[in-house]
DNA sequence: GCCGTTTTCGGCCCGACTGTTTTCAGTCG
């Protein structure tokens, strides 16, 4: 894919336009930048079969951006942007994620103290020797060295999964302050997307001052950045930033609205609401000076001309027409709506705790059953079950049956096992062992750097197995640590399909995987997903709302998603 | 430079906070 490059020649350019004061033309690269970002087919392709012609169907791209990118398939080289950057040789990226430093800044850095990287920004910062730049001052400096400082120590963003049981212990917080109405997380949590960049809470309050002094005398509170009347900024120790807005209640719709972001779909509603007339802002839709609207997102939503839309459809991936269009998903999976967990590990293998401990405590979050699925033989390091292992183990989950459902009304504990995909694609169980288990979960957890089609050959055609019910976690990405291996993920969905292999959205935090994307081109192939937790311990369950976010964010509806049935309807399902 | 439920020309999201200012530019979300 050549896409990317492309996207980052594009964004750089409209940094470099800014420093320009070029009006209007950043805004239209960084958007052309963002597209071709989110776009599935190569460049090269698209113009291979359409020219230039096809490269304008491309959303935000029209003839300026078209001819560029031809350029680029053709020479490897944008003439223009080499143009642009010998003027301002520097490393834009680098310089730009110091919190502070926007593109006048470095513009006025290279041009004073031909500051190019980081690394000499630091120097001169330590040095002394921005304050003597015309609009820098001693604070700036300051600022710019503990930036420096945060970037170097922190870097990435956080997994949801760090985030979110943070930023609601906050929220509960700050709601039992006198005076606040509510208290609410919004921002990329609240879309629920897999990594945060900060924690955003929004309250209501006619009382700001002692909800910002709360806020900035936390115990987990490391740095002030801004402290003011209506918004306050701080860093939390772990290193993550934290946003606090307060408002009156009548612009609390609009507030969590745009504070929940994310900022290509307000942008997209402003635009609609300057079209019929209005003006939208964080306090209310407006008509002049009287507000028709935003006391809820409800009501927003629906003075727009739209339905409402759920936060982890937000993205501006075409939920706004299908809102206007009536086609948005019918029945989203819930937050409740699961019943069954199809990947569970015990002490049998690599998890914590017993059989038992893992479906009482599965019992507790509020599932019917679980599914036993410990590692098999050739993942020698976590103990892997052999078939001898396993029928032994079959043996203790009927006894454990027999008394258990007794004791919790009804519950069932399935047997199972994560079976190992080896490397030529066969399965390292013999099929009359797996023939005897309920639910057969298959993976790939070993030989990661296979090529593209050698990868995809071996994903199907353990799928092809008759034994084998789901492909657990199939593209194997950890965020932020490893990348996807190479798979041709269309030709998985559709052999999915045929073979009626279900795909998992495995929940644990690092996982999530399938990812949004995936999903939805499950969607749009009505090929069912069950979504599970991968629980390595008694307290693993409530990852399930990590999967059900990413279902969601991939527009699943419950009926696609298997779990959300009964023990007797998804065996049936299996059969 | 892009785009079209006003439009092929004339628009392009909007407000808060900081720092360096003497009235506002830059940055951020």
């Amino acid at each position: 894919m050549i896409n990317a490059e492309i996207a980052k020649i594009f964004s750089e350019m409209a940094l470099l336009l800014e420093m320009d004061d070029v009006a209007f033309k950043p805004r239209a690269f960084e958007k052309a930048s963002l597209s071709l970002g989110s776009l599935d087919e190569d460049v090269r392709d698209i113009y291979q079969k359409g020219g230039l012609k096809a490269l304008e169907k491309i959303p935000d791209v029209g003839g300026g951006i078209a001819e560029r990118i031809e350029e680029y398939v053709k020479t490897h080289r944008i003439r223009d942007y080499d143009r642009m950057k010998k003027k301002v040789p520097v490393d834009l990226g680098g310089l730009k994620s110091v919190e502070g430093v926007g593109p006048k800044t470095i513009r006025i850095l290279w041009q004073k103290l031909k500051i190019r990287t980081l690394q000499d920004l630091e120097k001169a910062a330590a040095a002394g020797k921005l304050r003597s730049i015309p609009g820098l001052g001693a604070k700036t400096e300051e600022n710019i060295l503990e930036g420096i400082e945060f970037v170097k120590e922190s870097g990435g963003r956080f997994l949801l999964g760090e985030a979110w049981p943070l930023a609601n212990d906050i929220e509960r917080r700050l709601a039992k302050i006198p005076g606040v109405a509510v208290a609410v997380v919004a921002g990329s949590i609240r879309r629920m997307k897999e990594t945060i960049g900060d924690i955003d809470v929004l309250v209501v309050s006619r009382q700001p001052e002692p909800v910002m002094e709360y806020f900035v005398g936390m115990p987990e509170v490391a740095h002030v950045y801004a402290k003011g009347d209506t918004k306050t900024l701080v860093r939390l120790k772990n290193g993550l930033d934290a946003d606090l807005r307060v408002v009156p209640k009548e612009s609390f719709g609009a507030a969590l609205n745009y504070f929940t972001g994310s900022k290509d779909h307000n942008v997209a509603l402003r635009e609609i609401a300057i079209k019929k007339g209005l003006k939208l802002n964080e306090y209310g839709l407006f008509r002049g000076k009287r507000q028709v609207a935003g006391r809820t997102e409800e009501d927003l939503y629906k003075a727009l001309g739209l339905s409402y839309i759920e936060p982890e459809l937000r993205e501006n991936r075409g939920e706004i027409e299908a809102s206007r269009a009536g086609k948005l998903p019918k029945r989203l999976v819930g937050y409740g709506d699961l019943r069954g967990d199809l990947q569970v590990q015990t002490d049998w293998t690599d998890g914590e705790n017993s059989i038992e401990e893992m479906a009482a405590a599965a019992a507790k979050a509020g599932l019917a059953y679980i599914c036993i699925t410990d590692h098999t033989k050739s993942l020698a390091m976590t103990g892997g079950a052999d078939e001898k292992k396993l029928e032994k183990q079959m043996r203790e989950i009927d006894r454990i049956n027999r008394t258990f459902s007794i004791q919790h009304s009804a519950f069932s504990i399935l047997k199972g096992a994560e079976v190992n995909i080896l490397a030529d694609g066969s399965l390292d169980i013999a099929d009359r062992t797996l023939a005897k288990l309920d639910c057969v979960g298959v993976a790939v957890h070993s030989h990661f750097k296979m090529s593209r089609a050698a990868m995809t050959r071996r994903i199907i055609r353990a799928m092809e197995n008759p034994h084998a019910d789901i492909l657990f976690h199939p593209t194997g990405r950890l965020i932020n640590r490893r990348p996807a291996y190479d798979v041709d993920m269309d030709a998985v969905i559709k052999v999915a399909k045929r073979t009626g292999t279900i795909l998992e959205i495995d929940a644990s935090p690092e996982r999530l995987d399938l990812k949004d994307e995936y999903i939805r081109k499950c969607v749009v192939g009505r090929v069912p997903m069950v979504i599970d937790s991968d629980a390595h311990a008694a307290n693993g369950f409530g990852a399930l709302r990590y999967g059900i976010a990413q279902a969601r964010r991939g527009w699943a509806e419950r009926e696609l998603i298997l779990n959300t049935r009964s023990v007797v309807d998804f065996l049936k399902m299996l059969a």
